[in-house]
DNA sequence: AGATAATGAACGATCGTTCGTTCATAACAT
DNA sequence: ATGTTATGAACGAACGATCGTTCATTATCT
């Protein structure tokens, strides 16, 4: 989709590393671009020859974060099971945002969106394809009779996003039962979609 | 509960209205001392004379979400119709996290809570209750036979939260259809504890 | 008088960014 | 092949701004 036309450069790459390491232990603002410079082991100047700013690091996260979701909403789009796909979307996506390392950044990334524009602009679009694509795999139950018609797809889409990242946000300071209540919630939202 | 014993200094209010204020507009680390003193229209150094600093403000204003919650607490608690008490709550509740100041100073202070310890503590402590009381009142329900006896109700809480405060949050980009979803998400999840 | 509230200059630290420079490599000209 | 020019990654000092906090001082009250 937006995969940038000429390679990138490695060192940008190493760049993004140390910036998301950074991030994540001490937060997008309080990390300052010679935390991640350091991390990175580049000086100071040379972040600049790579990003146009500690903003644009964000950015570029921001944008990887989406294609990562691109596997979720590719794998939800082929939908001749929609009770199946959506089983194991609960599965895996509760698997995703259950690492720590995914948790915050999503935080962050969420956080940040709700003041900085250029944030919100990325952030916006990966957030609208996934919400729609999950919509999407439950319309297509209700149309088949799977699910029950009364129900609203795009409200139990957010729902089931909502659920799974409460549970992975509550994960990082309660390393409580995992699996456990993301059956439960699973089979609490397939129950509530039943005709 | 943890009222003050002395009457709060109403210069002390003025500062943490002020600090709301900033934090709204600009984030909690993105507000500077100098911002608050500026919109509370005092001197810089009296703002110490109130309070040990800029963290203690926000911890003081994480306290006061706390006594607000204590309201729903408060009302979860009485329980002779489960059913009833999780209707106003879910329509009371939505509300409330649908405020866009609520909202958003309700995801600053998770964020901040989740690497700022003295914050972390308040919010965890408020947390666990308002989801102990929600879960407690569930419970009740599926004692009495109104709910179904097989689905926890922690995790149940959980997913009514995480449903609404993610609707606040989302309401705050798209002023959507507000109180539809509402409806739609509590009927959902009344009709999935329907035994 | 004595306590409390209020002030703003000043402090050291850190912020994100810019700048001039070095240097190894690549491209080109002869 | 040899000399010349061009490129851009890498560097770190330096910039002005802002950060949270402290402190000596003044004003306002009981």
């Amino acid at each position: 989709m937006s995969a940038e036309p000429q390679p990138i450069h490695p060192r940008k790459l190493e760049i993004v590393e140390a910036a998301v390491t950074c991030f994540l232990e001490k937060g997008y603002h309080q990390t300052g671009v010679r935390d991640i410079v350091g991390q990175a082991g580049i000086s100071l100047g040379n972040l600049y020859n790579h990003f146009k700013g500690k903003e644009a690091i964000l950015v570029f996260i921001a944008k990887i974060e989406g294609q990562e979701l691109s596997d979720f909403i590719d794998r939800l789009s082929d939908n001749d099971d929609p009770r199946a796909t959506l089983g194991w979307f609960i599965t895996d996506y509760a698997a995703y945002v259950s690492l720590p390392e995914n948790a915050l950044l999503g935080a962050e990334i969420l956080t940040e969106s709700l003041r900085n524009p250029a944030i919100a602009d990325v952030f916006g679009r990966n957030r609208s394809r996934l919400i729609a694509a999950l919509a999407g795999c439950i319309t297509q139950g209700t149309k088949s009779g799977i699910f029950a018609p009364q129900v609203d797809p795009h409200m139990v889409a957010c729902l089931i996003l909502d659920a799974l990242e409460g549970k992975g946000l509550r994960s990082l300071s309660s390393p409580s039962g995992d699996n456990l209540t993301r059956d439960a919630i699973g089979s609490f939202i397939l129950n509530g979609l039943k005709p």
